[in-house]
RNA sequence: GUGCCUGUAGCUCAAUCGGAUAGAGCACUGGACUCCGGAUCCAGAGGUUGCGGGUUCAAUUCCCGCCAGGCACACCA
C-alpha cells in the first residue's frame, strides 16, 4: 500500500531526528502529484523552522529514494510526491498475483459484533429499518473482509407489552371476520397484514377463539402473530440478501436469568430503589439524567432493563467491541445505556452506537407519506419489489449516515447514467465485454505479461486508485459509514470510463499494449468484485 | 425549555480524523462514434459553505452565540 510506504519513509526520518508527531498522507488534486503530506506544516514548530524549510529538508532526504520520481515543495509547505512508474508496475503485478488477497490483511482475533435490524416483531420491516439493515450488513462485510471476527446480530423484543398489544389486535381482527366487533386497543396495530393473518386463523381454527379472551388465548395469539411476522421479516431479508449470524430474543435473555443478575449487581452497588411501586435505576447518580424505571409497578420489565441484561450478555460473550445501529429517534437511549455499562464495570469503549438519520421516499419530487399508525406505510418489502435489491442497497448506503436520506424512487429505477447504481454496474459490464471482444478478435489474454507497457497517466492513476481501496476500507471502518465505499466505486467508475474513452484497449496492431491494458482491466475487475460483494450488489457480466 | 443530527452550486450529494484555487452528478450551454457497449466521454458556466464572532501557518471541518429544518425528552421500544 503506497500510503504506508510513504508514511514509513517519512516516519523514519523523524525518528532519526528523535522527533515524534502525527501527520497525514493524502491524495491531493492530481496537478500536485500522486500523494502529498502535511508533515512539514505540522512539523514547523517541532523543527523550529518555517514549514517550507522543513519541507525542503524532507525532500532532500528522500531525493535518492527510487519510490519517487519527483518530490516538490509547494504552497505553504506541502510535500508532493510522484511515484515512480516502476512501483506502479510492481504493484499491479502484485495485485494480479494475489488477487483479492492483495487487499485483505491477515486475520485478527478481534471479536466485533454489530447489532442492527432490531425491532419489535409486530409488523413488517419499514423503510427506516432498511437503512439500518444495509448499514449494518455492509459494515459487517467490510470488517469481516479486513479480518475481524464479526457477528451480525438481531435482537427481537418479543417479551414486552407491544407483543400483547399485537396479540389483542390480531384477535380483534379475527373476531371481525365473524362480524363480531371489538375495539382495537388504543395503541394497537392497524396494519393490513393482521387481517391476512386473521383470515388464515379463521381457515385453520374456525371459530375456536371467537369472543373468547383468556390467558391461554392471549399466549396463543402472541405466538401465532410473532411467528408469522418473523416469516415476513425473513422473507424480506432474503430478498435483500442480508443474513444474520445470530438472532437473540428478549425472552431468551430473561430465561437465562440475566435480568436477575444485573439487578443483583445494581442492588449491591446501591443503584436501585423502589418508588410508586416501581423499581428505579439511579441514572442520576451515574450521569446527568433522570432516573429510569427498570421494573414497572405491575411487575413487568421495561425495555431498558432487558436491554441492559442483553448487553451484559454481550459482554459475557467476550466481544471486544460491540456496535448498536439504530435510527436517530433512539438517541436518547445512548447515555443511559453507557451509564449502565459503567455501573456493570464494563469498559467505556466496549459499546458504541451508530446512529443514522431518517429516510424520506420521493416520487417525482413529491414526498411519499409514511405512517406507522394508519398502517398504510411503505414497507421495505414493497420498496425492494419496486426498485430492486441492488438499487435498494446502493441507495441506502450512498449517503453519510448522519444526513437525512432522500430516496428518489424514479432515479433508483431508471436505467440511465443518472442512476449511480447503473453507472457503476455498467462499468463492470463494459470490462467484461472488452474481454469478450478480445476473444473474438483473437487477442489472447496473458496474465501478468506486458504490463510494463503501461505508462499513460490515466493508467498509472488507475493503479493508484486500485491500491487506495485498502485505505478506503480502513476509512470505512473508522468513519463507520458505508457511503465511503460507494463513493470510492463511483470514483473508480469515472476513472475507468474516462480511460476507456481516451485510450483504445484492444489494438490488433499492437498486441502487447492490448494485453497490458487487459491486465489492468483484470485488476479493476477484481476490485469491482470485492466492492460489489461488500455492498451486496450484483456484478453483472451483461446488462 | 434541554439534548442529538443537519444546513455546501437551481436540485441530489462529496470534501480523505484542520490542508493548497470547496468537488461530482442532474438540469443548462457547446462538443466527441464508419470504432472495444454513446447506458459513455470532453469542455463551459454555476459558490459570501445558513449568519456573526473566536482559535492558527491554514476552518465546510474545531469552539462560542444566533437563525432554520429533523429527531428525542414515558412505568413505549
Amino acid at each position: 500500500m503506497l500510503r504506508e510506504l510513504i508514511y514509513e519513509r517519512l516516519k523514519s526520518i523523524l525518528s532519526e531526528q528523535e522527533i515524534q508527531y502525527d501527520f497525514n498522507i493524502e491524495v491531493p488534486d492530481e496537478k500536485f502529484g500522486d500523494y502529498s503530506s502535511n508533515i512539514a506544516l505540522i512539523g514547523a514548530r517541532y523543527f523550529k523552522k518555517p514549514p517550507i524549510e522543513v519541507a525542503r529538508y524532507f525532500s532532500e532526504k528522500l531525493s535518492d529514494d527510487p519510490l519517487f520520481s519527483e518530490i516538490n515543495v509547494a504552497g505553504p509547505g506541502f510535500l508532493n510526491f510522484k511515484i515512480s512508474k516502476g512501483y506502479y508496475i510492481d504493484i499491479l503485478n502484485d495485485m494480479l498475483s494475489k488477487e483479492q488477497n492483495y487487499w485483505k490483511p491477515e486475520k485478527n482475533d478481534i471479536k466485533v459484533q454489530f447489532e442492527y435490524g432490531s425491532a419489535n416483531p409486530t409488523g413488517p420491516f419499514t423503510v427506516g429499518h432498511g437503512r439500518q439493515l444495509i448499514i449494518g450488513d455492509i459494515l459487517s462485510n467490510v470488517f469481516e473482509f479486513l479480518g475481524y471476527d464479526v457477528t451480525r446480530e438481531m435482537y427481537l423484543n418479543d417479551a414486552g407489552r407491544q407483543i400483547k398489544l399485537l396479540a389483542r389486535s390480531l384477535w380483534v381482527r379475527y373476531n371481525e371476520l365473524f362480524g363480531k366487533s371489538f375495539e382495537l386497543p388504543e395503541d394497537g396495530y392497524r396494519g393490513k397484514y393482521l387481517i391476512e393473518f386473521a383470515e388464515k386463523l379463521k381457515e385453520e381454527f374456525e371459530d375456536k377463539f371467537l369472543e373468547k379472551w383468556d390467558n391461554e388465548t392471549e399466549q396463543f395469539f402472541m405466538k401465532y402473530a410473532v411467528s408469522n411476522i418473523l416469516k415476513m421479516m425473513n422473507s424480506t431479508l432474503s430478498k435483500l440478501d442480508s443474513k444474520f449470524d445470530s438472532v437473540v430474543s428478549e425472552k431468551s435473555v430473561i430465561e437465562k436469568g440475566l435480568v436477575e443478575k444485573v439487578l443483583e449487581i445494581f442492588r449491591n452497588k446501591d443503584l436501585i430503589y423502589k418508588k410508586d411501586g416501581a423499581i428505579w435505576l439511579k441514572v442520576s447518580k451515574l450521569i446527568n439524567e433522570d432516573d429510569k424505571v427498570l421494573i414497572r409497578s405491575d411487575g413487568t420489565y421495561t425495555y431498558f432493563l432487558t436491554d441492559i441484561a442483553y448487553h451484559y450478555d454481550k459482554y459475557l460473550r467476550k466481544f471486544d467491541k460491540v456496535y448498536d445501529i439504530f435510527g436517530s429517534d433512539h438517541h436518547g437511549h445512548i447515555p443511559r445505556m453507557k451509564a449502565s455499562m459503567k455501573a456493570l464495570d464494563i469498559p467505556d469503549d466496549f459499546l458504541d452506537f451508530i446512529l443514522h438519520q431518517f429516510v424520506t421516499l420521493k416520487r417525482k419530487g413529491e414526498v411519499v407519506k409514511m405512517s406507522t399508525r394508519s398502517g398504510d406505510f411503505v414497507t421495505l418489502d414493497e420498496l425492494i419489489d419496486e426498485v430492486g435489491k441492488d438499487a435498494t442497497r446502493y441507495f441506502f448506503a450512498m449517503n453519510d449516515i448522519n444526513t437525512h436520506l432522500n430516496f428518489d424512487l424514479e432515479l433508483a429505477k431508471s436505467k440511465t447514467v443518472d442512476n449511480p447504481v447503473f453507472y457503476v454496474q455498467y462499468a463492470y459490464a463494459r470490462i467484461n465485454s472488452v474481454f469478450e471482444k478480445a476473444k473474438e478478435k483473437g487477442i489472447k489474454f496473458k496474465l501478468k505479461e506486458d504490463i510494463e507497457k503501461l505508462e499513460k497517466e490515466k493508467e498509472l492513476n488507475i493503479i493508484k486508485l486500485l491500491d487506495e481501496l485498502s485505505f478506503t476500507l480502513k476509512d470505512t471502518t473508522e468513519k463507520l459509514s458505508p457511503h465511503i465505499l460507494t463513493n470510492y466505486i463511483y470514483g473508480l467508475s469515472e476513472k475507468f470510463h474516462s480511460f476507456y474513452a481516451k485510450e483504445r484497449i484492444l489494438d490488433e496492431e499492437d498486441i502487447a499494449i492490448s494485453n497490458a491494458r487487459l491486465n489492468l482491466l483484470y485488476a479493476i475487475k477484481i476490485v469491482y468484485e470485492i466492492v460489489f460483494n461488500l455492498l451486496g450488489i450484483t456484478a453483472p457480466d451483461h446488462m
